[in-house]
DNA sequence: AGGATAATGACAATATGTTGTCAATATGAA
DNA sequence: TTCATATTGACAACATATTGTCATTATCCT
């Protein structure tokens, strides 16, 4: 029984889907080799990261995020725990509280954000700043494309 | 006190940093929808589709996805629970066994590789081909020098 | 051949992330 | 205002993935 193949178009994308995965596991060991100095790890450091940009609730992370609501909320719990964010009241939501940065937790993001600077410049450098921004903006294409039909569905 | 703020390749690299990890999850979210209809997962179906490519081991199949062994020990163990894949003896090694598809495996595998074309070809066809393939050729030379520089450490 | 070293699967602990359910709270439309 | 709908956090179950340890088996060097 045949099937029938991809097209050229679609080999490439299916190629890129691939790498794109990959490459996602290697960045996220790196950000946890950044983060593991400070006692964090990646999926920590990108809630700090969240909450420093600007104090926002749970949900609000975890859209900008891209991540489950409930996954965001986890790790938030922890930080909160441990003293490096704090839930301020909303004025504008009585249970939807603001996450925002404790000194510690300013302390600890600054400490790792130093540390990503050097790691970014150097991969930068490496590969052209040019082409880096082309694949950028492709993947900001195919995200939307992604979320555009996600919305028919 | 002043922090060094990054270059801008290696502001450029950050933010394609961000993107990656945001369009995997997209991405691992469309794999579940595509393997979902034969009652698989994205991560099977990244076993079954190794096993497919060649018989390998456990191991073997760890370092061509890039995860790590254990993970995929566990997701192959349940895949040859429900009789998907069978651990055919290595005349090589006496306890690295290789992985094969059952033909109920290889059934569900070209299922889901049939909505998989169809999802590849459309989203390839709107993305663009050679841009496709320069995104994938940057991944590629990332992936090699992370690869490099965590050989040093 | 023999011995150090590496690779492998079993087992277990833990981190990360999704999904579903629920009650409380906001929001928007009639 | 009021009522349907959506959002939010709490709670729980589960899937995914990493890390570490161990005994067994391969591999490599001398």
């Amino acid at each position: 029984m045949k099937r029938r193949s991809r097209t050229p178009s679609g080999d490439a994308f299916a190629e890129f889907a691939i790498s794109v995965l990959r490459l996602a596991g290697h960045l996220t060991s790196e950000g946890d080799r950044l983060a593991q100095p400070s006692g964090q790890t990646s999926a920590r450091w990108q809630v700090l990261a969240a909450a420093r940009h600007n104090a926002m609730s749970v949900a609000d992370a975890a859209r900008t995020l891209g991540l489950a609501r409930q996954g965001v909320q986890r790790i938030a719990d922890l930080l909160e725990a441990e003293g490096l964010i704090a839930y301020r009241d909303n004025p504008a939501h009585q249970r939807a509280k603001l996450m925002t940065l404790t000194e510690r937790g300013k302390t600890v993001l600054d400490e790792i954000t130093a540390r990503q600077t050097v790691w970014a410049d150097a991969l930068g450098a490496e590969t052209g700043e040019e082409r880096v921004r082309q694949a950028t903006t492709l993947i900001a294409d195919v995200i939307a494309i992604l979320k555009e039909r996600g919305m028919r569905r």
